[in-house]
RNA sequence: UCCUCCUUAGCUCAGUUGGUUAGAGCAUCUGACUGUUAAUCAGAGGGUCGCUGGUUCAAGUCCAGCAGGGGGAG
């Protein structure tokens, strides 16, 4: 039982990426890596089983803010946790609720004391503050919390953008604090990770990672990414962040994103990865595979009978065809949201596990382009 | 044989007292989706208004005949 450590395995050559692994309470796992996002307790349409022995998946997500309107800190606790309530036993990470304070933004209001949002369910309105939010968390019982943060939108001006890294700034010392005078809850070790804002300005993202990594945390996250800024002023805000965080430690870049976007962060030093993307697009007849990507709606597969990926290491991506796919998909059965999403993931899996393995072998500037290449081709 | 009702997009149907370019839902096709308010959202294609005449400045709409279909009476 301990605080979350950090070991390198191996970096790249040519980029800054690394190989790594995580070690947990909940037990160890290698990095780079993606996480499935399990936003009510549940990653969508895809049951835990799945996501071991089909997906591969080594740690999952869970979101505060809808945890804590649903099934709600009462039942959580009385569950002895979310890894007891929906019985993922490997690593659990809990987003605090921050993205939702962009999501959310028609609902919501800010304030220097905290966020007053109003339920999405029934109206109700509820104050979530830092020190709050690391209460809540301390309840679901996540191996690795996250601050509470304001995700700035996109596009902001350069002033609206430094007030709100600095309200981030000020909320993280208040999580900083209280996470730190409130025990663990259920006999094994929480970890908090402080996250980087500062929009598009690199000076200000500095400025943010500086801060940040004053606080001797064991992983920090990058945020307010993905927002809708473009795809390269993405990767260079993703860059300056993960040059200026602290080396030893890991850092995860929250919500992103396309298999080739995660390729390339892998190569600036990204450690960790999650993305509803792979569940949501995959819900909504968008498949990725080894490939390229599928529009499994299109006329064009219905009599295709092959595999729908024969390149990746997942049972139903090998015994269902592309044409039952589509069969499943247009009739809205159920099966169908399954199959996709257990695709998607898997191959997202799949993915940051070779990265992992051509990062040792030492080539995985070439192997990377090659993919990203092949990766956002549309069959 | 007679009476009556119906016929508009692939399907099910709206279409005012005749009046711009005939609409909807579903289906089809095409996009979008990045720390999940999303099994969602957006867009597009698709019509000889059963057929033939007539009345009228103007007919999906009124009239007649015919064809196909539903119901009823003998």
């Amino acid at each position: 039982m301990g605080a979350l450590e950090f070991s390198l395995d191996g970096r790249c050559p040519q980029t800054a990426a690394r190989a790594g692994r995580i070690t947990t309470d909940h037990g160890v796992f290698e990095t780079p890596v993606f996480m499935p996002v399990g936003t009510a307790g549940s990653v969508k349409a895809v049951t835990q089983q799945q996501l071991k022995e089909d997906v591969g998946a080594q740690i999952i997500l869970g979101n505060t803010y809808h945890l804590y309107l649903r099934p709600g800190l009462e039942v959580l606790e009385q569950a002895g946790g979310l890894h007891r309530f929906n019985g993922w036993d490997r690593p659990l990470l809990t987003d605090s609720g921050g993205y939702q304070v962009f999501s959310l933004a028609g609902t919501r209001k800010l304030s220097e004391e905290g966020v007053l949002f109003q339920s999405h369910i029934d109206g109700s309105r509820h104050l979530f503050s830092p020190e709050k939010v690391m209460d809540i968390q301390r309840v679901i019982g996540g191996d690795i919390v996250m601050a509470f943060d304001e995700c700035t939108p996109y596009p902001s001006e350069y002033g609206d953008t430094a007030r709100s890294m600095q309200l981030t700034h000020r909320w993280l010392d208040r999580c900083w604090q209280r996470f730190h005078e409130t025990p663990d809850k259920y006999g094994y070790t929480q970890n908090l990770f402080p996250i980087v804002q500062g929009g598009v300005f690199e000076d200000l993202r500095r400025q943010s990672c500086a801060y940040i990594s004053a606080k001797g945390a064991v992983g920090n996250a990058i945020g307010g990414l993905s927002v809708g800024e473009p795809e390269q002023q993405m990767y260079d805000i993703c860059q300056a962040c993960c040059e200026a965080l602290p080396q030893q430690r890991p850092r995860y870049l929250m919500g992103v994103g396309t298999p080739w976007n995660i390729l390339e962060c892998i190569g600036l030093g990204v450690d960790l990865f999650d993305c509803v993307m792979p569940t949501r697009n995959g819900r909504n007849a968008m498949l990725f595979t080894s490939k390229g990507v599928i529009n499994i709606d299109n006329k064009k597969w219905e009599l295709d009978f092959s595999p729908i990926d024969d390149g990746i290491d997942s049972a139903p991506s090998h015994f269902y065809s592309k044409a039952y796919l589509r069969h499943l998909i247009k009739s809205k059965e159920l099966l169908g949201l399954t199959i996709a999403s257990v695709q998607n993931l898997a191959l997202y899996l799949h993915l940051v596990r070779e990265a992992r393995k051509h990062i040792l072998e030492g080539d995985f500037a070439a192997w990377k382009r090659a993919q990203a290449e092949v990766l956002r081709r549309r069959l």
